[in-house]
DNA sequence: CGATTGGTTGATCGTTATCAACATCGGTGG
DNA sequence: CCACCGATGTTGATAACGATCAACCAATCG
């Protein structure tokens, strides 16, 4: 594994073994993928829904987001993805896009191509297996969200969010205990969230009244970790972290 | 693939031929499966939140539902699952189970032991494929809730949800053109929808009087069907139907 | 320095929740 | 057969939460 491949591949296999114990030999397939590298700008797209991508994203830098268009104008963003994520990973085997991806910092990502992945994971069940479980991780967060939308109050929800963002920042050593990158717009907590971006405005007043955090320069500061839990009602066994096959 | 194993598995195969195109090795797979079948009463627990089974259901016939619960006793239902589902087939690769699935009608499922799942979709890695694009659409109806619960009112998010659940099972066959079984109580379906069972009385009066569906005895009728698609802002390629690796 | 983007605040409106009473239906036992 | 019961669904009155509209402020960047 060259020098350049290594600070490429990094991420993505810091990110595999932070939730999974991949063996060696599944780590060297990991390592051995051929991929072409890609930096795009705030606001770009990635990928565009009804697409049908040749090869799956694996995010080396920056911040992404997924999200689908409403006929009438609004968006909804789905997830945020951050350094190792694979963010359109179903495309291997759904074909074409349900949802767009784009980026929400600067960033860089690995195009994998699909037929490399399948080649693989057809040798490598267990190749396989890792990322399948990786899906898995990608649907109980979306289970999360749904739950977040249909059952939390505006309040409650962006705690839970700073609190899901917050634990996979620290799970691959991208945050520090009380702060984490935080690089979005009022408007994407907005979108992500189901609100209006008034009313993100109101909710962050409300969250820095309560002592509980404060976001500024980009970055989340947690006063007090258990209040936000707290006020989120925040369990994070969905977030499946566990190496332990939890 | 004796008679009886035949009218058990039969649910589960029409549903992966539905959705792609398995070959012969694979369905052979398939029929082969060890299982055991199981029944449930209306509102009984098929699997719980936290728990760790070692086998994952297919449901044979009946309707299922995977809900989260809040602390305050709340519940979001996060999906419906007919025959033919596999509603935790996660648990193959995550462990512990991060919601619970219990029966919303009398039904009955297969159990099949993870270990055999494991050695097939090790051994066929088509198999692997298969199940693991069974994930991603999972995932993608996520989406779509998120989607529905973030950003429509309560009318256009319930009108979604019949369009959802009426296509899914005019797939597998389970529904005439213009009529579906829909055995949900409101509080079934405002606990899916993260409304009041009270608001969903008001909303299935105006969708009714909008001339679109009636819903009585069980069973939904559909008296226009555009106009519930347009009312839903209803994009069915989300539910990756599509069998050319839609 | 002005322009543009992002964030803040206040006033008002609308959607959905909440509370409470009542209606309907299917089942059960007298 | 009827009276009752529990579960489910309906309706109305009121309240809360978040949306909308509009003005203004702050920071950044040419």
């Amino acid at each position: 594994m060259s020098v350049t491949t290594d600070r490429i591949v990094q991420p993505l296999i810091r990110r595999l073994t932070s939730t999974a114990n991949p063996s060696d030999e599944v780590i060297r397939a990991l390592a051995d993928l051929p991929f072409t590298v890609k930096s795009f700008e705030p606001g770009q797209d990635i990928v565009r829904d009804g697409e049908r991508p040749e090869h799956c994203a694996a995010v080396i830098e920056g911040w992404l987001c997924r999200f689908k268009l409403l006929p009438d104008g609004g968006r909804q963003i789905i997830a945020f993805h951050i350094a190792g994520d694979m963010p359109d990973l179903q495309s291997l085997h759904l074909g074409v896009l349900d949802h767009s991806i784009s980026a929400v910092t600067p960033c860089t990502v690995a195009l994998i191509p699909h037929e490399a992945l399948r080649q693989r994971t057809a040798r490598l069940p267990d190749l396989a297996a890792l990322l399948w479980r990786e899906t898995m991780i990608d649907a109980a967060l979306f289970r999360g969200w749904v739950t977040a939308m249909g059952r939390r109050s505006a309040y409650g929800r962006t705690a839970h969010l700073f609190c899901e963002l917050h634990m996979r920042q620290r799970a691959v050593g991208l945050a520090e205990p009380r702060h984490s990158p935080m690089p979005l717009r009022q408007t994407d907590l907005a979108d992500a969230m189901g609100l209006t971006s008034v009313h993100i405005t109101r909710t962050l007043g409300a969250l820095r009244k309560s002592g509980l955090i404060t976001l500024q320069g980009r970055t989340l500061t947690i006063h007090d970790w258990d209040g936000l839990c707290q006020a989120a009602e925040f369990d994070p066994s969905y977030l499946h972290l566990g190496k332990a096959n939890g």
